[in-house]
RNA sequence: GGAGAGUUGGCAGAGUGGUCGAAUGCGGUAGUCUUGAAAACUAUUGUGCAGCAAUGUACCGGGGGUUCGAAUCCCUCACUCUCCGCCA
């Protein structure tokens, strides 16, 4: 959510900004927050002057009943009727002012930082890296879900039996894959300074909301009703809302978290090609990391995680590439957004396994996250977060890269965790 | 699932209709003292909104109501805790 203040002082930046960059026209909807706000401060303003001067009667009257002036007394309560009625219909018009500006608030995405690419299509991304593929690309190979079959390592169609499409059944070696890439993340994280957390998988609606998932995502994730609470589609979700409500002290920052969950995504609409094999769950694993910082420094903090991140696939020695988002495939939260792409050789794609942005104070603002600075003023935190990393992704990437005529080997720096080198 | 108790400032904890945004203690911050620290003492210390400011206004779990006036009374929802039951 976009701060009201930058509205009343820069709506017509915003407009521009997020016209030229994400290609969404949204000046009818700034120009009625900013008029609308207006009336607010306005209905505020004669408000505050009426309940003042209900104040000030309420205690004369107080006085005076308790003097003993009773006919005085009541003499000054008829004074209030029509004042009362005043201040409730201000109040009413005050309540609706401020509803209609954040839910015309709600539509507004993030301004998009100034390096952001313009465009509409994936093809607009600006791609910053890129691994050789030459070597790759000559040769046979079988997409994962071949491999699975044939050395038994995930098994779709049971997982159809117990739950649905998107719920794949580990097994055995594939099992014990995935939790070794899952705990050497953990363990990475931790040596570059983030704490790890685990959290709740089941979060309630405030928290939705906090994060920005709710109200524009409600389908996207999967709801308890009997309960109310929703199925976090990821740690970002539990983690962020730790502090929401939160003044942090500037000593603090940055705030430093890695967490494992798994992820619960309804993915309402997807279908074919891109729902096969890992490409696109249900249910998957992820471990998460997440930093709130000063806002001078969440820039520089960016450029820190995206490198993190990408020490971690070049650890695994997989092929990848890095992109900077254009304006139409940037997230509607986020101000700035690389994506990590790791090579899939049996689908000669690129998957993606990591999403690292910066949201600048967009979703502080719904948080009310914020800390104190050296001046003792209090100001909003910038909040980031990245996949690091999207487990099964990586898992397609990892098995089709290292396939060989019997086998599939095993990356150096994951042999500890699993017990094996190949498969 | 059944029965009961509760939700007040960073924490603990007063306050049951009128200068209560809220006592007191702890904590925090600044200062005095000290070579330094501790202790002691002094001062200060919630958040939002509007305003250049003075200041005004709102907030005592959320929402609604009664009243001239609500932290305090009523209704309602949510959550927490205790006991019983069940249970990894």
């Amino acid at each position: 959510m976009l701060q009201i203040q930058k509205i009343r002082s820069d709506k017509d930046f915003i407009i521009k900004k997020i016209l030229e960059i994400r290609n969404i026209n949204v000046a009818d909807q700034i120009n009625q927050i900013y008029d609308l706000d207006l009336q607010k401060r306005e209905t505020q303003k004669s408000l505050d002057e009426f309940s003042s001067q209900m104040n000030v009667l309420s205690s004369q009257i107080g006085t005076e009943f308790k003097a003993g002036n009773i006919d005085k007394a009541n003499d000054l309560k008829k004074q209030t009727t029509t004042l009362k009625d005043k201040i409730k219909l201000l109040k009413s018009s005050f309540m609706d002012l401020d509803n209609s500006i954040i839910d015309l608030l709600y539509q507004i995405p993030n301004i998009p930082n100034e390096i952001v690419p313009p465009g509409k299509l994936e093809s607009d991304n600006e791609v910053i890296f890129s691994s050789d593929l030459s070597q790759i690309k000559n040769k046979e190979l079988l997409p994962h879900w071949e491999l699975c079959e044939k050395y038994d390592l995930i098994d779709f169609e049971l997982g159809v039996k117990i739950s649905g499409a998107g719920f794949p059944v580990y097994k055995g070696k594939g099992a014990i894959l995935q939790r070794a890439l899952i705990q050497f993340f953990l363990n990475q994280g931790n040596l570059d300074g983030y704490q790890e957390l685990s959290v709740p998988h089941l979060v309630n609606e405030s928290s939705g909301y906090g994060t920005g998932q709710l109200p524009d995502k409600e389908g996207q994730m999967y709801h308890v009703s009997v309960d109310d609470l929703y199925l976090i589609p990821t740690a970002e979700v539990p983690i962020t809302n730790i502090y929401r409500d939160v003044i942090l002290d500037y000593k603090d920052l940055p705030v430093k978290h890695v967490g494992y969950t798994p992820c619960f995504r309804r993915e309402a609409g997807s279908y074919g090609k891109e729902v096969r094999g890992l490409n696109r769950l249900h249910q998957f694993d992820k471990v998460e990391i997440v930093q709130i910082t000063n806002p001078n420094e969440s820039y520089n903090t960016l450029d820190k995680m995206v490198n993190y991140i990408e020490g971690l696939i070049k650890k695994l020695e997989l092929p990848y590439r890095k992109l900077k988002l254009c304006g139409g495939d940037l997230g509607f939260t986020s101000a700035l957004t690389y994506d990590l792409e790791t090579y899939s050789s049996g689908q000669d794609k690129w998957l993606e396994v990591s999403s690292v942005s910066n949201f600048e104070t967009f979703q502080s603002t719904r948080l009310k996250l914020r800390f104190r600075n050296q001046d003792r003023e209090i100001e909003l935190a910038h909040t980031l977060n990245g996949s690091a990393l999207a487990l099964p992704r990586i898992m397609a990437s990892l098995l089709e890269i290292n396939q060989y005529q019997d086998g599939i080997k095993i990356p150096k720096v994951l042999r500890p965790y699993t017990g094996f080198d190949s498969i």
